[in-house]
DNA sequence: AATGTTTCTTGATAATTGTCAATCCCAGGA
DNA sequence: TCCTGGGATTGACAATTATCAAGAAACATT
């Protein structure tokens, strides 16, 4: 391992108030692994041996049931992932692929639950972290179960358009993925960006153009109970 | 508080490992209150400054957004709700309400932090607590992107079914509330029943009579990985 | 027992969303 | 440069679900 890609590590806020040794026997025992594109890393259902942390790239959390997939997050660096089955000792209950060539932390479980029992400042870290999961899922949830596809897509623009800090945004992947993550089909999605077309949104491939936001916030309505990502 | 309830809270997952010490000073510290049926508990966007433990009756998590309402979860005894904002010291991102009569535990969030930080079995014990609600919310989030609402309701019937250990089972609370929390209209619920008479679901009122399991289970396709409590 | 209120069902209709198919566009590889 | 494969759009149609309204049924109150 790099000694950039250590010290990044490091700096994450569930190691950084870690105890030294603790912090290199967790190095020592993990694998920074490159994966290509569209990767299986965990498979829903298995047994969770390691934690993952993403280094670079970008990882899909999705679930399957009865012939039917869907997107449940997508998880950026440096943020790890389905945490609660490693505490848990449980079984994953989604998979996870790789959206685009990424760098990966693997962390044996073992290893995660032994540090967790002695270390108490990783320890209260790992809650924290496992909160912020809890409180993500929830206000996802809540998104699917009060809003139409149409809101939820005129709020996730605005979330990129606060993001970006810009009104001409850039989606960050493609948009059969951001129709699957928005509970919705492909086509429905082109459809729901023809709908914003009288709020002033402007379309042009992965380019999207916001040129009315009052109007369009008017028409998301927004919350941050929902769509603050730091609530 | 009666010593039969202090006897009975101890025994919960999250403090049979406590400290003496800590659950006397959890206990001086704490409310036991009897609250009326819709009555409401918490209100989302406040801060969070209770735990809350139902000891007996119902509460029912609900969220709200843009004029609309959707049940997120319905909690029994003896169980807890929205620790993750306690934690975190955060706001609520739900409201709760009692559905019954109910008898509740309210824990002041200071004392909650303040044992979580000097009583590793307690802590410990939370973050298991917490990755079941996690997970328990993950699932949640499944059923509605992957089902149905004809499929939610049989799966639904399906688990009530396994709890109650009969095939002529009793809702636990009226169909308003079920079509809400499955989330459907309670007309779309009137409708998902009829749709499953063919698979053999007979409705009298509130009780509900599975004649034909293997035809009920075939249609509804459970999956551990989302109907499993304790998975 | 009568009355009032709430829940639930049912029907008609509208709205939303999915499915299927055809076509276009773009990116990557040979 | 050309070809191929995959993503995206659009249209037609189907399916699912919500909305509105009326009536029936169940429950609570007087």
């Amino acid at each position: 391992m790099r000694p950039e890609d250590r010290e990044q590590i490091r700096r994450l806020n569930i190691f950084e108030g870690m105890d030294d040794e603790n912090f290199d026997e967790l190095i020592r025992a993990s694998y920074l692994q490159t994966f290509p594109a569209q990767m299986e890393l965990i498979t829903e259902g298995e047994p969770a041996d390691f934690l993952h942390i993403v280094i670079e790239g970008c990882v899909e959390l999705f679930a399957q049931a009865n012939g039917r997939e869907s997107t449940m997050a997508m998880v950026y660096p440096v943020n790890s992932f389905i945490l609660a089955a490693i505490l848990k000792d449980a079984v994953y209950l989604m998979s996870a692929r790789t959206n685009k060539k990424s760098r990966v932390l693997m962390i044996p479980a073992i290893n995660v639950r032994r540090i967790f029992d002695t270390d108490p400042a990783f320890s209260k870290a790992m809650v924290v972290e496992l909160s912020n999961c809890y409180r993500s899922v929830v206000k996802d949830h809540k998104n699917i179960k009060l809003r139409t596809s149409v809101e939820r897509l005129a709020n996730r623009l605005l979330r990129y358009r606060i993001a970006q800090q810009t009104d001409d945004i850039t989606l960050p992947y493609d948009k059969k993925l951001l129709a699957s993550n928005l509970g919705m089909t492909p086509e429905n999605l082109s459809r729901a960006f023809n709908t914003l077309k009288p709020y002033g949104v402007r379309v042009d491939g992965n380019k999207i153009s916001i040129t009315d936001v009052d109007e369009l916030a008017n028409f998301a309505k927004p919350t941050p109970l929902i769509d603050d990502q730091s609530v």
